[in-house]
DNA sequence: TTGCGTGCAAAGGTTTTGCATGGCA
DNA sequence: TGCCATGCAAAACCTTTGCACGCAA
C-alpha cells in the first residue's frame, strides 16, 4: 500500500534510519532526538515523537511501556513480521529476544485453556538476568 | 522489623483498607483517591500517593505500569506472597490473575535455559481476551 | 498550488516536591 | 515535645495539541 497523501521528509527518514540501524537497541523518544542532534540532524522534538508514533503505528516499530513512573516509552526496530517475547532485567535494564519453542507452547496453552491470545511484540517478561541474580545474591 | 520512626495515620489506614477490601481489583492513584472520598474519607491526593507508594515499597501491594502512554499506573492488593502472572487485555483493559502448573513450568525453563529469573509479581502478559477476540474476528 | 510536515509554544495528564501545618507517640 | 504525616500549591516529567510556516509532490 503505497500510503496515500504521505510525503517523504529528511525527517522522517532520519528517525526511521536510526532506529535501523541498531535494531536491537531500545531508545526513548528523547534518546532519539539527541541522536539525530549528534549526528548533525536537527529534529525538533515534536517531530520525533509524531514520526515515532506514525512508525510504531504502522507497525515498523515497537513499543515498551515504561516499568518505573517517570520514565519513557521505549521503542525498537521491528525488524521481522515475526514478534517475539522480551525478557527485560528489572535491575540493570538489560532488554533481550526470546525465541524457543517454550514460548510457543506456553501461548498455545493460554489459547486453548484461558482463551487469551497472547500478543508477544507488545509484552516484556520482568526479572533478573543472570549476572545481577548473582550479584544480589552475594 | 517494627519500622521504627512510622506513625499509624487514619489516612494510611483507609488507603490500606481500601484496597484489601478488594484484593482482585486494580486501582489508580486517581480511583483511590475518589473511592475514598465516596466513603466519606476527606483525604488529600498527595497523601493517597504517598501511602500507595509506602504500600508499594513494602509489598503491601502490586504495581502495574500504564499500557498506553497518558495512563495512570494502577496497584492491586498483595495478599498473599505467592506471585502470579496476570494477563491484561489490551482491546478492553481487563486484567485477570493466571495461577497454572503452566506458568510454574514456563518459568523454570527460562531460569534454567536462559538464565532468566522471571519476576511474576510484576509482569503482565498483553493479548485479547476471548469475548474482544470474537468481536475483532467479526 | 495543494495539503501534509515541521517546530515552537502551550496545554494535557500523571507524579513528585516544598513547605507550613497538623497529629501520632 | 519531637518527629513524622498531611495537604495545598507549584514544579517536574513525558506527551500531545494549536497554529503559523515550510516544503514535498
Amino acid at each position: 500500500m503505497p500510503q496515500r497523501g504521505r510525503y517523504q521528509t529528511r525527517q522522517q527518514e532520519a528517525v526511521e534510519a536510526l532506529f535501523c540501524a541498531a535494531p536491537h537497541r531500545c531508545l526513548t523518544v528523547e534518546e532519539a532526538h539527541r541522536a539525530l542532534e549528534g549526528g548533525g540532524m536537527e529534529v525538533g522534538r515534536t517531530t520525533v515523537y509524531r514520526a515515532i508514533t506514525r512508525l510504531y503505528e504502522a507497525g515498523r516499530l515497537r513499543r515498551y511501556a515504561p516499568q518505573e513512573s517517570g520514565e519513557a516509552a521505549r521503542y525498537q526496530y521491528n525488524p521481522c513480521r515475526e514478534s517475539h517475547l522480551h525478557i527485560r532485567c528489572t535491575r540493570c535494564g538489560a532488554m533481550e529476544h526470546l525465541h524457543c519453542g517454550e514460548v510457543e507452547a506456553f501461548a498455545r496453552h493460554l489459547g486453548h485453556d484461558h482463551g487469551f491470545t497472547l500478543d508477544e511484540a507488545q509484552t516484556v517478561l520482568y526479572g533478573l538476568c543472570d549476572a545481577c541474580r548473582q550479584q544480589s545474591v552475594k
